[in-house]
DNA sequence: ATATGAACGATACGTTCCGTTTCGTCAAGA
DNA sequence: TCTTGACGAAACGGAACGTATCGTTCATAT
């Protein structure tokens, strides 16, 4: 019984889609990052493959080559559609600031999300064009950490005369490392402490 | 003019490889990873094909897949063939350890080394088996790393009540991090620095 | 001496997925 | 009205996959 990836009493089965003239159909959009999100969730990443989204969306192959040119293309539009984002806490406390910061970012790794993370780091190593968007994005997320040190120094909690990335960087290399690795569960807390005490010898 | 990935004027041409008897041919094994690293080294790692590597090395793909059952499988092997190592140091001070080993590990990944790291942190994602191993040789430095800030304790230099691996987490985390983000080429030593010294307030 | 069993190179096979192309249809804008 | 360009559908050639089969070669056990 090959019950496929087809899903013929979707909820919305708008009849069939068409050219809405001569411009992007935003339906057509909705339904191939639908598509491509259920693939994932059923398969996994691993899983997605091109014509299984344009058969599910019922869109043709050549429609989603025109707007999204490769997997990761695909994959990275599905990503920022949903992607969760971590707030940056104010606690009057660098370690709190911290762990509430790592504790946050590994609960929205755990399941899902990490799964996605891992799979556009892969991605990017094939992929140039992933690549730089990722690199923009881990700079992106590096400086809003940097900017919870930044608030540490003023407080006077650490050294004013240095790089607030410098420590933040190192926070999040921990969790790429322990995301990678499949090591998300376990402790943080002492890297943490480490990395928000003052290290003035 | 299809020049193709073929070697007829290979420069050991044994004639022709046969079986010797009922188990595995170490000639067999040796031509299949010369010819894996030969076409890595021309297309890259993602230009390897399994198909290449059994039509280069003259071998059945039934051999190829008989002992390498997967990509990534031969990917680790080619890799562990090679694979350069880290000497750890010991210049009485941790933050010259660390130095001496982190700039020794950059530039053992620039370069090709650190593409194929890359690749095998990709193909972990997909393949369980890489990840298995890949966490085992993740183990097996960070364990060594830990033995530098072990001997730092034992100094004196840092707090003896602490988890050695910590520090060392927090110095590959940060590498496999800037290795990822194609950044190998920032500076770190204000990241050592922060990690050699002492924490105490 | 001989039979068994396993690895070997070679090759053919069916499958999956890729990315492109072609086709007729449709709606918006000129 | 006529042109333009996006749309779904379908077919295409090609690449690589992983499996199966073949006859050969050799070590080992009988």
């Amino acid at each position: 019984m090959t019950t496929e990836t087809e899903d013929p009493d979707h909820k919305e089965n708008k009849k069939t889609r068409h050219s809405i003239g001569a411009k992007k159909n935003p339906d057509t959009e909705t339904a191939i990052l639908d598509a491509a999100a259920d693939i994932i969730a059923e398969k996994g990443i691993g899983g997605l493959r091109m014509e299984a989204v344009a058969r599910k969306a019922k869109a043709g192959k050549a429609t989603l080559y025109r707007w999204w040119p490769s997997r990761g293309a695909l994959l990275l539009a599905v990503y920022q559609r949903k992607k969760p984002s971590v707030c940056y806490r104010d606690t009057g406390s660098l370690y709190e600031d911290f762990l509430h910061f790592a504790k946050d970012l590994i609960e929205i790794w755990q399941g899902e999300n990490g799964l996605f993370f891992k799979a556009i780091i892969a991605e990017s190593q094939s992929d140039p064009d992933v690549a730089e968007k990722l690199k923009d994005y881990h700079a992106e997320r590096l400086e809003a950490l940097a900017a919870v040190v930044t608030r540490s120094q003023q407080r006077g909690e650490i050294p004013q005369n240095e790089d607030p990335t410098t420590r933040a960087e190192l926070v999040i290399g921990l969790l790429w490392q322990r995301l990678l690795n499949n090591r998300l569960d376990e402790s943080i807390d002492e890297h943490i402490k480490m990395l928000a005490n003052s290290d003035e010898t």
